[in-house]
DNA sequence: AACGGCACCAACCGCCAGAAG
DNA sequence: CCTTCTGGCGGTTGGTGCCGT
């Protein structure tokens, strides 16, 4: 897969090994930075962009290759989606060990498998007025997912997972996924588009859930290890390795004690609880403004872990 | 065993904003 | 200012492996 471009030649595709030692190197030398100059000095023939690229969602240290989302993660891309679109760099920033790719490639495999659960849901056009109960998704401090660890290492049945929907008087009632499905709830989307919305109300009434802030001390994925150990610099992570984003943690853990990955097998996904169409609406410009203190943090790109 | 559907992931593309000249 | 370059980001695509039929 080579390209070209005047006289030079860009490579394109799956990295090798050979590449990724060299793109450690130079990061290791001059940091994470000055991508350009690794195809000017001759180093790869890859674009900076690529080289980049490369290093955010594969060779940066303390990344979570390989691991699936948990539970807590889904739950928190859920929510700070609601908050803030698609905003998948800002939202990786609060999840330690994930890059935006990551969590791109997350929701829109969910969105796949929503739209094939949900072919009968209403167009986003005619729900584009029903983003409360959006936003109701994210409140997870409300009633608790039937779906809880417990449950899931008990029986992984994507059934007993359900969702919330809005009752006659307004309140927030939990749905079964197969209740949407089987349509036992004909006022479901119309109790839904009903519900009388009003940002301030609904910002004092459900508390934004505990978003969990980036951790400091995130454990490297073997592959980063494995180079790391191949360069043996001793100094490598105090450069680059222990920065991710704001690093205050707020009590969520992701990981294992020991740093391995959370046990993943087939839990139920709790996105698969929620009608399709409801994650295709555009954040509510009251929530853009993240609340209070949740962002007093610096602002760290992913990039920039 | 073969096939098709699906999920997951890596990587590219295009657009945009900011910096530098 | 204007242009160019670079990096960052979101959207999209293509490859691969798994799983059910």
């Amino acid at each position: 897969m080579m390209k070209e471009l005047g006289r030079e030649e860009i490579r394109k595709g799956p990295w090798k090994v050979e590449e990724d030692e060299v793109l450690i190197n130079h990061v290791n030398k001059y940091g994470p930075r000055d991508w350009s100059s690794i195809r000017s000095k001759g180093l790869l023939q890859r674009t900076g962009k690529s080289c980049r690229l490369r290093w955010v969602n594969k060779l940066r240290p303390n990344l979570k290759n390989g691991c699936k989302f948990s539970l807590e993660e889904e739950r928190v891309v859920i929510e700070l989606q609601a908050q803030f679109g698609n905003k998948w760099a800002r939202i990786a920033t609060y999840l330690p060990g994930r890059t935006d790719n990551d969590v791109k490639n997350f929701w829109s495999s969910r969105q796949k498998r929503l739209a094939r659960i949900l072919p009968q849901s209403k167009s986003s056009q005619q729900i584009k007025h029903c983003v409360p109960v959006f936003h109701q998704v994210p409140t997870l401090e409300a009633p608790k997912l039937s779906c809880s660890m417990e449950e899931e290492s008990s029986s992984s049945r994507p059934q007993s997972c359900s969702s919330s929907h809005i009752d006659d008087t307004g309140m927030i009632k939990m749905v079964s996924l197969p209740d949407l499905i089987n349509s036992n709830l004909p006022n479901y989307e119309t109790n839904l588009c009903q519900f009388d919305f009003t940002p301030t109300e609904y910002q004092s009434q459900i508390p934004f859930p505990h978003i969990p802030q980036p951790q400091q001390e995130v454990p490297l994925s073997p592959e980063s290890q494995q180079l790391v150990a191949k360069l043996g610099d001793p100094n490598f992570m105090d450069v680059f390795g222990h920065e991710d984003a704001s690093g205050i943690g707020l009590g969520l853990t992701f990981f294992e004690q020991d740093g391995s990955c959370p046990e993943q097998s087939d839990k139920p996904d709790i996105f698969d609880s929620f009608p399709l169409d409801v994650f295709d609406q555009p954040p509510l410009d009251a929530f853009d403004q993240p609340p209070l203190d949740l962002f007093d943090q610096p602002d760290a790109s992913p990039s920039e872990w």
